[in-house]
DNA sequence: GCAAAAGTGTTAGAAGTACACCCATGA
DNA sequence: TCATGGGTGTACTTCTAACACTTTTGC
């Protein structure tokens, strides 16, 4: 017998990446809206759970059905339960199709997940019709359900967790990767600027930072070192 | 008509005070067990959601249904979604008794809040039946469903959100309170020991603290000055 | 006076801030 | 040689850690 859907709680993921400037997210539509119904419409990459599924494995494996990864750290950062997230009929109309619902969806609790992740992974290909796209945080277009909310609170969660974490940052970075990079990256979390040279003094302090030999070619002034991250 | 209740998800409420020594957690338990089948189990405050019912709300609703409590910030901090939750029948019957339930549950979700408070706050008359009582958390016995994880959890993600925002910490304090009590508050919840002098320094930078000329009395050592909170 | 807890002075080193400067590379 | 971005030196301030000391209170 196949699960069962349980039509009270679903998750969704928020994956974030960075493009060398900005933080970009992961969102996914519908390719061939076959009724008309859902085209041009981003969602976050979510699915209602099933009755006998932990959140987190169900976290899992929708990221896996739309996107292909598997074995990406993921963290729950909050639960979105307003009575009235259904309220568009396109969304619960979507939902209902989606899984293949007879009844009418009344309510959905859904909890939030969020993975940093190198945005260049590669993405295997996608459940039936849905492709997903990277889109710079700050040019999302207006998202269905509550997801642009869901966003804005993501982005929230990892100034959090990255001021109390640094490493996280690493996630989002290649394997090598130079000063610069990092700053950017961490100016772009915190919204502030940070002055070069007290910068590359902290990362001398870093234990976990390994400066490399190899340097950046092909750049027209010079070209910066490579660090790598080495986990303790 | 009444509210129509949600099978599958629902809040709990951690909600921690400080005894002077310890952390306490706020706990719940049947009076008197009917049927002999409750006694002697304490579990957090908390309650399946109503339908048409945001979880926020949901959360206020049963703090004030167990507690009197009226406008206390709580904020969420995880969901707790194991599939095996309900696993001890004795939790699950429970549940279906509390809220009259004919259907047997399934499988629940519940989000967990965490409030700061006062221990010596007053608490109303409970719902029929219950009292609440303050545990220190290094005494709690087992508590029902996974309410003992959620403790810990909650615990564990106080020590993250005052290290970002120290000024929580005084929501567990009486109106005025001494360096000394505010300091083994810090050290219950950071679980380390503090330079009394430092600490003072300390203290001094603080903006939102204010010196008071009033005294501690009645205490047969050099009397203690009292600090009092000034939001902004 | 004594015990007990409150509260202070001083120091050395680490960490953060500001700003002026030099270096390597392709065009 | 110039523009561009990578990377450095140094002085100054603030934070942290350590530890010995003085003050007030009831008994």
């Amino acid at each position: 017998m196949m699960n069962s859907v349980n039509p009270y709680v679903s998750v969704d993921c928020v994956l974030l990446g960075f493009d060398g400037e900005r933080l970009n997210a992961l969102v996914v539509r519908q390719t061939n809206a076959e009724k008309g119904n859902d085209t041009g419409c981003y969602k976050l990459p979510g699915s209602l759970i099933n009755m006998d599924e932990d959140l987190d494995d169900a976290a899992q494996r929708v990221l896996k059905q739309l996107t292909g990864l598997v074995q990406v750290k993921m963290v729950q950062f909050k639960a979105f339960g307003g009575a009235q997230r259904l309220a568009n009929p396109r969304d619960s109309i979507w939902l209902e199709r989606y899984h293949h619902l007879e009844h009418h969806l009344e309510r959905i609790v859904t909890i939030a997940y969020l993975s940093l992740l190198r945005i260049d992974r590669k993405m295997a290909k996608l459940d039936s019709g849905y492709e997903a796209q990277w889109i710079p945080i700050d040019e999302l277009p207006q998202l269905a359900f509550d997801h642009s909310e869901i966003v804005k609170e993501a982005v929230q969660s990892v100034k959090k967790m990255t001021a109390l974490d640094p490493t996280m940052f690493f996630d989002l970075l290649p394997r090598k990767f130079t000063a610069t990079q990092l700053r950017k990256l961490m100016e772009s979390v915190t919204d502030d600027k940070v002055d070069i040279k007290n910068f590359h003094k902290k990362l001398a302090k870093m234990p976990y930072l390994v400066l490399l030999e190899e340097k950046e070619e092909g750049v027209s002034h010079r070209a910066a070192r490579f660090y790598k991250f080495k986990r303790k």
